[in-house]
RNA sequence: GCCCCCAUCGUCUAGAGGCCUAGGACGUCGGGUUCUCAGCCCGAAAACCGGGGUUCGACUCCCCGUGGGGGUACCA
């Protein structure tokens, strides 16, 4: 038997982490046994632009490398994979299911409903519907007609017995089907509902695995009355625990922003974020701009390596120590009995140390692709890039190392690439430096030494650094943070010396010259 | 109300009765390397929700609480 199995994302326009997640352990259980992982399109709120809507999340997938063998954009051979288009198989079935006796037309009113479900609450019992207004034949149908009534079709659930599911993360589950409702599974309009739709979907689709949220493990019962009512093969389950909000067992919803910002963390891979959005002349929508949104990552320049690796850990583990995955590794080493069964929080600052591990090991190459977007999208440099420009942002990256997180982060080396007199001070660094009279002439006297520098490699800098400092008889801090603002605008960056030879000589020199003429301007 | 699920450091987790004076990772704190920052190295603090059982012995099994989550919709 092939392993099949799906996600059905809602067309909601955004990426959610959790169902990330999801979407993650089915394609992992999947490509563990060659099977099929398929998406299904849940718009059956009949929604205009669901194209537009869906964009996001396909996109998402994609960017992060989880591949759907049947659905959108793929086609299939058990299309078609959206919902709305697949109504009238709901319907069929829902006859079918009235045929057989498994439902039945129940002409009640919606406050005859609710008055059965009041009484039992007060006499403190389980509802149960009496089916006071079953329609058991063509004839009460009449009649209930002509009181002007109209027909839902429930299900005529069984009022004895005990179902057991053999849930692959749970265990065994046993409910109660007294306790299960004759739920609605066609409308008045005639539209069918969810839980119809998904157990008819599954079956054409040919699922042979149900992995899902939690949420669903209590609605199990009703789906496996209505498959088996219909002769189908009841698949295997497994309901995964949810994603929790950081430092909360409340599940994660990007609603939530505001309340997540007061997490120290969690505001600071925000605003890390907000900052390189806002630095490429995004308006960061808070719609799309937000951590539990998958799209905040790419649009910041996280690796999917990372994101994916930090979320196969989030519920599921291999043993007590294996933390970082290749994709191989991940599909060869998952299965669902390892997955937990409790909740498990995001952590944007776990997840920003699988980035940074991630970005560590990525090559220069891919790098300089990643970064120089940014650079060229916040005009910073012209589009396209000369090759000039190109050597250039390499050596930076070189320079910079494990320094660059995100690939946004090499907007943070901006100064690089931008003419003097364009170059940005960081004013309280600035004043630090450079406001000191002595300090500023020794950065004029090391200025001219720089300017006659026999060589401009960062060995020969080293030295002549040295030799200054020697003969002024001060520390290298005494004037090399100087430096640095003098030529960058910061007070942080990489070792000074591959500054000073990355610039090269002449914008070194022209750089000291404005901030000490900066400094003299602010000093009149 | 009724039904179902869940519960180990702040967080992700290991633990399937003695290997546990509870292990790893992120984060935090302290120290080292260093021109700043990042990185790297070393170290520390930090947890079995509570109460009853079962057992020679419970983080592990059972029961009852408590807390969290879900279902109980002509939502998905």
């Amino acid at each position: 038997m092939t392993v099949r199995t799906r996600f059905a994302p809602s067309p909601t326009g955004y990426l959610h982490i959790g169902g990330v997640r999801t979407a993650l352990f089915n394609w992992l259980f999947t490509r563990h046994h060659g099977g099929q992982f398929l998406l299904r399109i849940d718009d059956t709120d009949q929604q205009r632009n669901v194209d537009a809507a869906l964009a996001p999340i396909l996109h998402g997938f994609e960017w992060l490398g989880i591949d759907w063998d049947e659905g959108p954009g793929k086609g299939g051979p058990h299309g078609p994979y959206y919902q709305s288009q697949r109504l009238s198989h709901y319907q069929a079935a829902a006859d079918r299911l009235v045929a057989s006796g498994h439902a039945y037309h129940d002409y009640a009113r919606p406050e005859e409903i609710a008055t059965e479900r009041e009484a039992a609450e007060r006499e403190k019992r389980p509802f149960l519907y009496s089916r006071r207004w079953m329609a058991e034949s063509a004839n009460d149908r009449v009649r209930f007609e002509n009181e002007g009534r109209s027909a839902v079709v429930r299900l005529k659930m069984p009022r004895e017995g005990t179902l057991v599911i053999d849930d692959q993360i749970r265990g065994q589950v046993e409910f109660e089907w007294a306790r299960e409702q004759d739920h609605v599974i066609q409308r008045a309009d005639g539209t069918c509902l969810y839980h119809l739709a998904s157990v008819v979907d599954d079956h054409d689709f040919e699922i042979t695995h149900v992995i899902r949220a939690e949420e669903h493990l209590s609605n199990t019962p009703r789906q496996i009355f209505i498959l088996e009512s219909l002769g189908y093969p009841r698949p295997v389950y497994a309901h995964l625990p949810y994603v929790a909000e950081p430092g909360s067992k409340t599940k994660l919803s990007k609603r939530k922003l505001d309340k997540y910002l007061k997490n120290r963390d969690f505001a600071q891979i925000y605003e890390h974020g907000r900052a390189i959005a806002t630095a490429l002349g995004l308006a960061p929508a808070a719609d799309t701009f937000n951590p539990v949104i998958v799209d905040f990552y790419e649009q910041v320049g996280y690796l999917p390596d990372a994101i994916v690796n930090y979320l196969v850990l989030l519920g599921w583990s291999l043993d007590e120590r294996t933390e970082f995955f290749t994709r191989q590794q991940m599909i060869e080493s998952f299965s669902l009995g390892r997955v937990n069964k409790a909740p498990a929080s995001f952590d944007p600052k776990k997840l920003w140390s699988f980035q940074d591990h991630y970005m560590q090991q990525l090559p220069i190459d891919q790098k300089l692709d990643m970064m120089l977007p940014y650079l060229e999208r916040a005009g910073v440099v012209s589009t396209p890039a000369s090759d000039d420009v190109r050597e250039r942002l390499r050596q930076v990256i070189q320079a910079a190392g494990d320094r660059l997180k995100v690939a946004g982060d090499i907007l943070d080396f901006a100064d690089f690439f931008v003419p003097d007199e364009q170059l940005r001070y960081d004013e309280a660094a600035f004043e630090k430096q450079l406001r000191d009279p002595e300090s500023a002439a020794r950065l004029a006297r090391f200025r001219d030494r720089l300017s006659t520098a026999a060589a401009f490699d960062p060995a020969a800098l080293e030295q002549l650094l040295q030799a200054f400092v020697a003969d002024e008889q001060i520390g290298v801090g005494k004037i090399i943070h100087a430096i640095r603002v003098a030529v960058t605008g910061k007070a942080v960056g990489f070792g000074l010396f591959e500054t000073l030879a990355l610039l090269g000589r002449g914008t070194s020199v022209a750089r000291i010259d404005r901030a000490l003429a900066r400094r003299e301007a602010q000093a009149n």
